[in-house]
DNA sequence: CAGCCGTAGGTGA
DNA sequence: TCACCTACGGCTG
């Protein structure tokens, strides 16, 4: 499977983000694009460079409720899979849903009773998502708070960013994303 | 209210 | 294949 790399400059606190496609659609996304290896060529195929820039500007400026770019699952199987595509499919734009009810919303999890168990197993496969972003992983946060994400100190800033961009989140002096209250039909 | 701890899936070597 | 590391949450002191 070729496999090729287009970094596409975002608004974020974490700056650009690398996004690796395939043939069949969006198979990595990260929002720190460190040096990952020499071996994957940039992408240089203008309709996909233009898509994926596209979309995911304009997702994050506020002019789309999400990328819509085809996603390429082979980097999640069984179990993280599906609580992956409950994510993308079961919560929508500006919305929020806990490691727990993800849990339960899927149905991966019904043998399990331990408390807290399954929260934390979603929290696992959340910090493991190939696609964030795509697959909206800053919409899950903890029962008793916003819960954590990836990427070190930066990661929770850019949760933080994204919910803010939603209308979840009130925007602080230093937003520097769409007009908050238009986005948020306070007009 | 601030820790502590159980438990299992992903990731890198 | 193995060891290590968590993006949680309920319970205890």
């Amino acid at each position: 499977m070729s496999t090729t790399w287009i970094t596409v400059g975002t608004p974020l606190p974490s700056g650009p983000m690398r996004i690796a496609v395939t043939p069949a659609g969006v198979v990595t996304s990260d929002y720190l694009p460190g040096d990952t290896g020499a071996s994957v060529p940039a992408c240089t195929d203008p309709a996909k460079i233009d898509a994926v820039t596209g979309r995911i500007t304009e997702y994050l400026a506020g002019r789309r409720r999400a990328p819509d770019l085809p996603i390429d699952w082979s980097r999640a199987g069984g179990a993280h899979r599906v609580v992956l595509r409950t994510l993308l499919t079961e919560v929508p734009y500006g919305r929020t849903i806990t490691y727990g009810e993800l849990a339960a919303l899927s149905g991966v999890f019904e043998g399990i009773t331990e408390p807290g168990l399954a929260a934390r197993t979603v929290g696992q496969m959340m910090a493991a998502n190939p696609v964030p972003l795509l697959v909206p992983c800053h919409r899950v946060v903890a029962a008793d708070g916003i819960g954590g994400f990836g990427g070190g100190r930066v990661g929770i800033e850019v949760k933080r960013w994204l919910l803010t961009l939603e209308g979840v989140l009130e925007p602080t002096l230093d937003w520097n994303g769409p007009d908050w209250a238009e986005a948020a039909g306070r007009g």
